[in-house]
DNA sequence: AGAATGCAGACTGTCAACAATGTTTCGTCA
DNA sequence: TGACGAAACATTGTTGACAGTCTGCATTCT
């Protein structure tokens, strides 16, 4: 009974061509699809037994939402991010992130701030559990609550859009303990600052941080790199 | 010869989508298609000899990049903008603005900065003429040519998405000399920050001027309001 | 042997028709 | 006269087919 309210509710407000671009988009954020691939008009849509209308159509919004590229008369491409375009998606998510936290400081509730400060030490569990994965989780959760409680709309989907683009570069998401603990202590420092209220110390640290983010990336990348030469 | 050329180029790198895609967006940004209206697909077909494949493929993108909304059923229409829309609209192009700002106050050459100055002196000029339409054109050209100094591909890109989303208000763009006044005492003040290579100043005069921008709008939206009342 | 040409297959770009859904009009009944 | 229902119309969602373009391979010519 439920599966058929929710199959229609699922119909009303979702077209063929919603769920094919939610299904690409998954297969490009999974790395089911890699970047430079060729997205095959004809394969997918037998894949997911439609006709090609809805998949070009759901192409064109991943077009111009960035995570495809198109070229005339040879389709649709997986991004390929640059190095340039990486670090550019990098500033813009540190000032981005620092607006957000700056406003959240001005007016997080105790409550709020519990809840952030639960998930800080909750990352230090699971650093000290030497948990990677529980601690990749975490740390997604914390800045997704931290985006919601400052209750910017357009600024959470800035953000969405950006950490997408970044999920195109397919970095191995491992990180060593100090630089979990490193990333962790910034975590506390802007919930401390936002905490004490102080909107422009909070947004400093959270660029801060987010800058942070890209020094780690491009460590880990260097020393990827190092290994294959090795 | 040339046009044969450059024909062929044309359809090398536009496909039929393209063209409606672009067609739709100067309706829009031209007002002649009203928020709210809904675009009909039939009709934009046959008014530009195409069919209903492009014209779709088209709504698709625009979609995606917030101009249009799509309603199961019923059609996509020209996005309208609520009013807590509109401010953060303008809170994010104030960050972005900043942002901008702020690089290239760190990399700016004397040419760049003599065609800044240029272009806040011709405004002045053009506010002593009283010629609004001037004053508007060389506004945007300065905040254009700022984003071209700075270099930055992707915070150009936020930007232009925003801006074309504030213009979805359809406000009066015309502004009364006092305003233009104070709003190119503001150009004047950033590009002297940036001469003095004071990054952090640049950052915070640019913020204050975007925001400056919104305070302007709702200004002049009240203004409007009154007259309609009285 | 190597370069140019022609051909076949695969794929994208575009279109027209069909199916499903929403809206309006008009007639009927209380 | 006004509310209700059904039929006609308009519009969107989806599909399959056709035309144009690109790629790779075989063939031909030098």
């Amino acid at each position: 009974m439920n599966d058929v309210m929710s199959a229609i509710a699922q119909r009303r407000t979702q077209t063929l061509t919603d769920i094919v671009q939610d299904e690409i988009e998954r297969m490009i954020l999974s790395g089911e699809l890699a970047a430079g691939e060729r997205i095959n008009e004809q394969a997918l849509a037998a894949r997911l037994g439609v006709s090609r209308g809805p998949i070009r159509e759901a192409t064109r919004g991943l077009v111009r939402s960035g995570l495809l590229n198109s070229v005339v008369n040879l389709g649709v491409f997986v991004r390929q991010i640059t190095d340039e375009e990486a670090n550019e998606i990098y500033d813009l998510r540190a000032v981005v992130f620092g607006f957000v936290c700056q406003r959240l400081a001005n007016l997080i509730t105790p409550q709020q701030l519990a809840a952030l400060s639960g998930l800080v030490a909750q990352m230090d569990d699971a650093i000290e559990r030497d948990d990677g994965a529980s601690y990749y989780r975490l740390n997604l959760e914390f800045h997704d609550v931290v985006l919601d409680f400052a209750a910017h709309g357009r600024a959470r989907q800035t953000y969405e859009a950006l950490i997408k683009e970044t999920h195109l570069l397919r970095q191995s998401a491992l990180s060593t303990a100090p630089r979990m603990r490193e990333s962790n202590a910034e975590h506390r420092a802007i919930v401390e600052a936002m905490a004490a209220g102080d909107a422009d110390r909070a947004r400093r640290l959270a660029e801060d941080h987010a800058h942070g983010g890209k020094r780690r990336w491009l460590l880990s990348r260097q020393e990827a790199e190092e290994r294959k030469e090795g």
